[in-house]
DNA sequence: TATAATCCCTAGTAGTTCAGTCGGAATAAA
DNA sequence: TTTATTCCGACTGAACTACTAGGGATTATA
């Protein structure tokens, strides 16, 4: 189980938009160079982002990318929804029948409730709040039924 | 972020071990068959598994495989790591600079936390939960620092 | 003792995905 | 017109995934 760099990369580019950006966009050499990254490469995360319409991006000289909404009206889920990085665990996508006889396997609960776990836990995280570091304690409950 | 056939089948076979075995060892065949995975394939996640000593095997005729513990002793947690399917959400591994210039990046708090999120909820559920079902209601709750 | 059923181990491999690079076109400010 | 930028598609080496193949080693049973 592991998080490719797409997501990573996106989210603090993100991040580092939220912190430096302002009214004016800011362009992606300078993200690039602040996060240690390829510009190239974050081209193609950033597509993805405005077609997400996460991004909206100006042309030409003095041009850049801004983030469409306030920092803390977009959650670091979005991000990741937007690149495909989102979390499927089971083989059948969530619905169909994995064993191939037509019935459930006896783990297909547990996947779609880490998938939820995972998804609940990045949609309650706003790029704002990773800015201000509000992520130093955290708590999960898990519950059980009877 | 995803989730591999590795430990989704490892899973998948423990939880079956933990319906289906009793005193006796149970072999690979009978487990790759009602699960529908390839027996080399389960052969090679079982090495794991007996490595991390959550599985004993018993060699030669009517040999098989065995929990070495009860089923509601052994986390789900614990059978992905013993796959290396740890969630590792950080570039650094949890310690390092991130940046390349000393620094902590901003999403290491995110990661870490994510990472967390992931291997508590995991840890909490144990295979009998799985075999029981015991998985319908799930609350997770973040709290942020002050 | 022979045999069959089992675990055990290593190596290989086709296909996919990742993490980029490259080259150039479109756009807009100076 | 020049220059700084976004935009777009194609390509690629390296790694990884999900297996398969082939052969031991071990042990109950006939």
């Amino acid at each position: 189980m592991k998080l490719t760099t797409r997501g990573r990369y996106a989210v603090m580019a993100m991040v580092d938009l939220a912190e430096h950006g302002g009214e004016e966009p800011v362009c992606i050499g300078d993200i690039a160079e602040r996060q240690n990254l390829s510009v190239a490469y974050l081209e193609q995360l950033f597509a993805a982002l405005r077609r997400a319409e996460l991004l909206s991006a100006r042309r030409g000289r003095c041009g850049g990318y801004a983030l469409t909404r306030p920092a803390d009206q977009i959650s670091v889920a979005a991000v990741m929804a937007a690149l495909d990085e989102d979390m499927d665990a089971t083989r059948c996508g969530g619905q169909a029948a994995c064993t191939g006889n037509g019935e459930r396997c006896r783990t297909h609960g547990l996947w779609m409730a880490l998938s939820e776990q995972v998804q609940g836990f990045l949609a309650d995280v706003s790029l704002d709040d990773v800015v201000a570091g509000r992520l130093d304690v955290r708590e999960s409950v898990v519950t059980f039924a009877a």
